[in-house]
DNA sequence: ACCTGAACACCGTTCAAGT
DNA sequence: ACCTGAACACCGTTCAAGT
């Protein structure tokens, strides 16, 4: 069983494959010792306990985190396109990005992009306050939106499913609104959509 | 120890309290089964497995919903009405929401507050799949805010935190910007703010 | 019909001991 | 400096046995 020195590297790289694989739950110390080849009780040695193991893996995550490039002419563009970029690193690395969150790294995580966002702001005109609320709105429209689509994902077959709901309920005389809602959520589109409308909608509005 | 009989609803009354309490984590069969005075495996006669507790559980919060009724006189001040009582209601009962969630009911339990807004929908003159999109992003961007408040509220003390990352950072010029991305967001104005501007947003615009 | 303890296969973690 | 096994206190679940 035992072969030579193991370093700390080979532990973190070994969990993280885990992870990325099969999510934290499958993360145990004695199914990474298991693969390594080793004595549970040497990861302790290496990495520390299984919370350290799990810091260790978000540190990792939050700075190999890409660059976000806006892309197009008018800020309204360049803002969806920051939000298409971040709503794919999010659904690239789920079980990671979670982690992230678990361990409230989340707004370091986040920096590049909102200094991109900032930069968009200011080009369409806000500043100050309004500016920040504008950056986090946007924020939280991604990544609430992603944690949605996750949920639905992961859920297994919709007990009654939206399906059935919408075949036996009354939609107010609008069958094809009924049909859109027994289909499940395009989410490309609904995500673009919506982040088009919320842009929009700031950009706009100044009621209160 | 031992007492006389127990009842299946007792048993899933100790869960729920449990689960409410301290979360789902905490609803180990044993100390469920400490707390009701009996043997772990009298729960296992009741109720089935810990799954089949959850599945239970879930069972009753989603009938446990309460109605949503829409306040004002606008269709936009209907829908900001309906979004506000629907974030009410995932925030009071967060622990048990992500177990809906988990087990693919979370249709099932929104479908009254989707029957809401598509009432509002049509009163603003959308029908059809416009409809359709319209309400399930008011309903995305909801159960998105309310999942990212959620996680940022379980954070533990953000590591560098929002405030020395803003400090250190240039903010383009703008103080009163960087000041205000190093509070932490104020999450009732941020909703409403993002919620308005999505309806406008929505309504207004037909761009693709 | 209801409850029991014993047993199994898992966990994370600590510790004293080896080399 | 690195790795080991034994031990502890937890899990969920099954099963044969009691009344």
């Amino acid at each position: 069983m035992a072969r030579g020195a193991r370093s700390r590297e080979e532990v973190l790289a070994a969990a993280a494959e885990l992870v990325k694989r099969q999510g934290p739950d499958a993360l145990t110390m004695r199914r990474l010792a298991a693969g390594l080849g080793t004595a549970v009780t040497s990861i302790y040695w290496h990495v520390g306990g299984r919370e350290a193991l799990l810091d260790a893996l978000v540190e990792r995550t939050v700075a190999d985190l890409g660059e976000i490039r806006p892309r197009g002419r008018t800020p309204e563009q360049r803002v969806v396109s920051v939000a298409r970029a971040l709503r794919r690193q999010l659904r690239d690395h789920p079980h990671l990005v979670a982690l992230v969150h678990e361990r409230g790294l989340t707004d370091r995580m986040f920096l590049p992009a909102q200094q991109a966002l900032v930069r968009e702001a200011h080009a369409a005109g806000l500043r100050g306050g309004r500016a920040a609320e504008f950056v986090r709105a946007v924020q939280f429209q991604v990544v609430g939106h992603v944690l949605v689509e996750r949920n639905r994902e992961r859920a297994p077959a919709q007990h009654p499913g939206g399906e059935e709901l919408w075949r036996a309920e009354a939609a107010g005389d609008d069958p094809a609104l009924a049909r859109a809602l027994s289909r499940p959520p395009a989410a490309d589109r609904l995500f673009a959509t919506s982040v088009r409308a919320l842009v929009r909608g700031l950009l706009a509005g100044d009621g209160g």
